[in-house]
DNA sequence: CGGCGCATGTAACTTGTTACATGATTCC
DNA sequence: GGAATCATGTAACAAGTTACATGCGCCG
């Protein structure tokens, strides 16, 4: 009976900072939580008019909504406060991660090698690019130290990123290497069964 | 549009192997699967019914149901294979995970650091026990080669977990080293505060 | 004047979890 | 007799995605 309401602490934990407008908790965790987190306007929105109606945020008419159409920015209240400290003293929750790469892998014995190695050459790539994104972070936070309080944790977490993206990588050169191996050794069957 | 499905390719990939029960393929999942998927029978039931319906596999009496209730196998048929095949094929779609731990050490200046180190040696534990399901299991495949047909590839699976959960761990002592440092400096500061 | 960025929001849908109901057999 | 294991299934709910609707201001 653990309640997840994840969404809900992601909003209060980053309007414990500062105040945010809907748009810009999105714009936030697509940048900087892309790796880790993720959250969509279908959650984000229905979410933050809940939590005002229960007191736990306050929406204000943003000031600076000069340009574009009318908005609000979201202020934690002393309740929001209260609960999202509630929430850090509980348990973490198990995370449950579905590696659809890996499923795909067990099962590639009935499809062709070929497929699956280009499944984890693609993999391969795309974690690499955000290790590159990693690395311009870690300079920024490094080279602006002490702009956010919470500098350390920021780097900790960055530091989360880099390791397992950096397994990630190992792992698919080595699965790389053992399935180019078996494709040379199948392609040594197929010459013998023709012969 | 990409249709994901996920709990139907694994069911189709499981029966691809051998004819199961629903219970059996809940069983693999948990006992086998576990630290990179999950199932509930909330999902696996219903979705073995519309399968059935739609001719991808067969429900058939199980002849080995002598005790407990009434109970069925499931058996793909060649659609279903076809349709296997054909995901097999299709690039994998990226994998969304939401590091709970992470959200919460991003926030942890806002609670105690005792709090948060207690967390990470939490995480630290419960992966530390799969690792060592990971080695069994790994001994287990050695030594009982070419059990499996699909050996090679079960192999590289458990390589990916023995990889991303020593990340896991190198990460948990790296920052509860760091938190262990702030913790010593900030007592530092009461101490101060207090004279 | 068209597209982009800012900005809010909803409806329909898919996905996944949890708790519960049912029921037979085995083992203590 | 009661707990554990085998075994199937559903209903209510929670969580999350996607596509769409709306609309202003700015820039080229």
């Amino acid at each position: 009976m653990s309640s997840s309401k994840k969404t809900r602490y992601l909003i209060l934990g980053l309007l414990s900072e500062s105040p945010l407008t809907g748009y810009e908790i999105k714009k936030i965790v697509d940048l900087r939580f892309a790796y880790f987190w993720s959250e969509s306007y279908g959650q984000i929105y229905p979410e933050l008019n809940k939590m005002n109606e229960e007191g736990v945020i306050h929406k204000l008419e943003n000031p600076e909504s000069t340009k574009g159409r009318n908005s609000y920015k979201y202020e934690i209240t002393s309740e929001g406060l209260e609960e999202l400290k509630e929430w850090l003293e509980c348990p973490v929750e198990k995370e449950v991660i579905r590696y659809e790469i890996l499923l795909k892998l067990y099962f590639s014995n009935m499809g062709s090698t070929d497929t699956i190695m280009e499944q984890i050459k693609e993999f391969q790539m795309t974690h690499k690019k955000q290790q590159h994104l990693f690395e311009l972070f870690q300079k920024d936070l490094e080279e602006n130290f002490d702009e956010h309080d919470n500098h350390a944790e920021v780097l900790m977490v960055l530091m989360f990123g880099q390791k397992v993206w950096a397994a990630y990588d190992e792992w698919c050169q080595e699965a790389l290497k053992l399935l180019q191996k078996r494709k040379e050794l199948t392609k040594g069957d197929f010459d013998e069964e023709r012969n």
